[in-house]
DNA sequence: TTGAAAGCGCTAACAC
DNA sequence: GTGTTAGCGCTTTCAA
């Protein structure tokens, strides 16, 4: 910075303020600053401004996986709510796993973010307690947790799998199943599972055909795999609901190998609206949570907590709401 | 960190020395320093240790969309290659715009990262100049550029599309087309229709089918509107290759919804080995780039980049090997 | 194995 | 609109 004040004739105050918006400046000083900084291949420092200044730029950012359609598109809606202010993304996933969750919350707080913004309201006590200690917004998503640490953008994923039972109840299916992963490690899959039991408890059904099939987040494969086992296990099952569109695809393509007709011997649902069961022959009947939307709400909930326009400064809930889109599966 | 010095009477020197694992320090000491931190919450300021150090402790990595099964297994890769360093991935994407890259890529390096990985080899001038003169690891991905900043990791787009033309030839097709997207924004896109347009031309076959359908990356909305269009201007294809597997998916199954036999009546290949692309019934035939072991060898160039064993210090080139996957639309 | 002093590159606060 | 001074929270260097 200050090879760049010394070629434009300045200090490096003035260096410092041509870099930024907030500031008064002589505009032809800033011209001739950043002129001099381009040629000498100038980039300030951001570290050194967060050192500095104590404004870090980063909103920390956890998701379970990158590859993953629905959180990839809760990023993008994170992205462009924070486009034009200076903050940035510091992205970690967690494979979901609580204590990889642990570690990486342990990191990403390290890098002193401005707020932090979590997937799912269940960490391990010692995560939870750091994030309360931050001193900085906690954002919690995809969930409506019962002890929430700060702020929550998010729905019942229990309610949401409701949605999927009473379509199957309304299209006169009975005898219905659900397919997921082991329970214990994807929780939002394990609320949907609840949300499925009861709501066929509270229809008077059958709420014992459930398949638990792998480690989450399970994938088509194992999809395809627990649809066989259901059907052996109970032949005369009539609709499935799968914790995500991933297996109900993979259920899908599995009927298609043995040839059972969907939806005419079984019906399948899915979860999450990825385009795969927009644009899968049948299209899956699923659920669409809007993970963009999501993202959304929570850069902006960001953006006034950090504006100091005090939302309810320490506990705001925003919930989305699901909603179903029926497809040729069903 | 001086409440800590305080709290287990040590002087903040030996605080600082408490968290690292190369330097010596009393075991006991130690341990009285930890609990007094843990107790206190104290996380270690990163954006200090970096200040003071030098050390930023970040490999930036562009890529060019984050809901992409081939870049979330390369992210994978690296995560997994960068493990047990203390390196940690600060990651953006470009949504294939090479002035998005330009504008990341400055503001990466505004973070001060030890390395810079970016997918692709194509730039704006402004891009490049400034990762030359940025004074770190430069690393392209994804491609084999002709003019390469630093070190590369990646593999002729060109080529992989030619195993999916020889293959097509090997089972007796003859007329062939390829749908993409508009080709100016995807250069690895372009490059594997240039590929295939000239392993055609090399077994004298007509190269003229080609279709350019939207904005890159496409979808499986748009493969599927693509195939309408070719089979309407050329109704005698045999085979068409598709810029990706999801377009590819997408043509197969706007196939089914028109009755159109695959491979019977039309042949399908795709690129990018997904998931997808294996499940789906029938399976679609596709090239395997090894992006997971794209990622992980990206991460180990950097780890012995920073470790100083100059690895051909100035422009190491590591080509991958694309490798053809034959599934059921061939 | 531990501590004291200096300094990393920038900005806040104030003066002019 | 611009400059001066001090200091952000650590680590480097050197000494004990």
């Amino acid at each position: 910075m200050s090879d760049v004040a010394r070629k434009a004739n300045v200090s490096t105050m003035t260096v410092s303020r041509a870099f930024r918006s907030d500031t008064s400046i002589n505009e032809e000083t800033r011209g001739r600053i950043l002129a001099a900084a381009a040629e000498l291949g100038y980039i300030l420092d951001q570290s050194a401004v967060h050192f500095s200044s104590g404004r870090s730029g980063f909103v920390a950012v956890t998701i379970p996986s990158i590859n993953n359609a629905n959180f990839a598109d809760m990023i993008r809606g994170m992205t462009e709510g924070l486009r034009g202010s200076a903050l940035e993304i510091l992205l970690g996933y967690t494979d979901y796993d609580v204590m990889e969750e642990e570690r990486l919350v342990g990191q990403l707080l390290g890098r002193r973010p401005e707020a932090i913004i979590v997937t799912g309201g269940t960490h391990t006590d010692h995560c939870r307690r750091m994030l309360e200690r931050s001193g900085i917004p906690v954002i919690e998503t995809w969930d409506l947790p019962r002890k929430p640490i700060g702020h929550v953008v998010g729905f019942s994923n229990a309610d949401a799998a409701r949605l999927m039972v009473d379509h199957f109840v309304s299209r006169g299916y009975k005898r219905m199943g659900f397919i997921g992963g082991d329970t214990s490690r994807d929780t939002r899959g394990l609320d949907r599972r609840r949300g499925f039991v009861s709501a066929l408890e509270s229809h008077g059904l059958d709420a014992t055909r459930l398949i638990a099939s792998g480690i989450p987040p399970i994938s088509m494969r194992e999809g395809a795999a627990a649809l066989v086992e259901l059907m052996e296990r109970w032949p005369d099952t009539e609709a499935v609901m799968c914790v995500s569109d991933l297996s109900a695809f993979g259920a899908l393509m599995e009927c298609k190998r043995r040839d059972i007709a969907v939806p005419d011997k079984i019906a399948i649902g899915g979860f999450g609206a990825y385009d795969l069961a927009d644009q899968s022959v049948p299209s899956i009947t699923t659920i669409d949570v809007g993970s963009h939307e999501i993202g959304a709400k929570a850069a902006e909930l960001v953006l006034s907590l950090l504006a100091g326009h005090s939302v309810d400064a320490k506990r705001t809930t925003i919930r989305t709401r699901p909603e179903i889109i029926i497809g040729g599966t069903t």
